[in-house]
DNA sequence: TTTTACACGTGATTC
DNA sequence: TGAATCACGTGTAAA
């Protein structure tokens, strides 16, 4: 509720003060605060230009009017500010502007913050890599090149299960497809479980070419991507 | 760049108005502009109120001194304002609180969808449902309990695989544990692979009970909860 | 009482 | 020019 003013024309204190009962000040100020959509209609305002001249005096400056709207349109922004901000400490312009930028500052933090949960969610490069459909079975054997996060595991001539453990962190799992890609590695399928952070994803990939090379390259590539750098 | 205000003392423009030189306000102004800090000095504001009427005439109001600090603060708290917002159409305070409040909408539909697309994100419901490995293997069988996007597939006594394919929406994979939970479904294991804006997920189900009643109970159970409601 | 916040009218400045 | 924006000092009302 905005507090009414008593419009008692306290600008200019002169001596030939007048002192109008002007309540159509007010409603101006209420209608440019309270309805602060866009309005062309200017009646009222032409009214009140017309009308207080008239009451005793003329005024001193024709930009009165124009000043008024202005201000009307200011606080209208003060109000749409006070409507969009969820935590007002205070009813004060002052106050307002804090708790706006405050809550810029929260929102922008926590923009960032789901950006990067959601940066490493395995979606995000499914669908450049195209669908992979799971069926590959899962057998767990022992000639497996474990380093680190990385498991190698051969199902036999050209094939292996690749398991990866890893922190969701931006764009690791698009780097892990370029490493594949860049050693000429078919991915047959792929499978991916995630929990909070985290994630392990399983592929069947098929190798082409010097087998015992390129799986030493690449499972060193892998882990070096996949380690966590502070460690 | 702030518009250096001239500081004739416009308000009271009466005959006997006194026209001082004074840059002091503006320096006064700056400083509570432009050094927008909390601050708790006013030497400087003691030194305006002392010097202004030394130069010619007494000040009507004490007020003076705090409404100048309160419109530093007020300009302060515009220009923090057009700091933390990006998209800055005029330099104008109406134009500044507009874009702020542009902003702030903006700011908050990206959250609302960022949260929408992390919503279902299985990792959300892994850690209340406690971490499930990926070990089973999946095999395709022919007595599959098919309809819309859930399969059930009989792996022996009281075991069964579950497929279901869905789009992601929030909380659906909840309300999916929420279903298994209430018929004392045992999840052995758990496997999602997850596209943009879908998700396949596998389980290992341990059933106890009435199976036949169960399973057909569940499976149309969980085709409501997967379900597109458009279609 | 003083303090705080506000709206007001006005002159100056910019475009 | 005129229209728009601003800082200013002041009166007033509520805390």
């Amino acid at each position: 509720m905005p507090r009414r003013a008593r419009a008692t024309r306290g600008g200019g204190e002169d001596g030939e003060e007048v002192k109008v009962e002007e309540d159509f000040v007010d409603s101006v100020l209420n209608f440019g605060a309270g309805g602060w959509g866009e309005e062309g209609d200017d009646g009222e305002e032409q009214q009140a230009a017309a009308a207080a001249p008239a009451a005793g005096k003329e005024f001193k400056s024709k930009n009165l009017v124009a000043e008024r709207k202005r201000r009307g349109r200011l606080n209208g922004n003060i109000f749409a500010l006070r409507a969009v901000v969820p935590k007002i400490t205070k009813m004060s312009k002052e106050a307002t502007l804090s708790d706006a930028i405050e809550h810029i500052k929260n929102l922008q933090n926590e923009v960032l913050e789901l950006q990067r949960q959601l940066a490493d969610s395995p979606g995000e490069a499914w669908e450049k890599q195209g669908s992979a459909s799971c069926s590959e079975s899962f057998v767990p054997a022992e000639n497996t090149h474990y380093q680190g996060q990385v498991e190698l595991i051969s199902l036999g001539p050209c094939k292996y299960n690749l398991k990866i453990f890893w922190t969701k962190r931006a764009g690791l799992f698009t780097k892990v497809l370029e490493a594949l890609c860049s050693y000429k590695v078919q991915v047959l399928s792929l499978n991916t479980i995630s929990f909070y952070g985290y994630a392990e994803s399983f592929f069947t990939i098929e190798v082409n070419g010097e087998q015992d090379v390129v799986i030493v390259e690449l499972r060193n590539l892998l882990s070096s991507i996949v380690e966590v750098p502070s460690i």
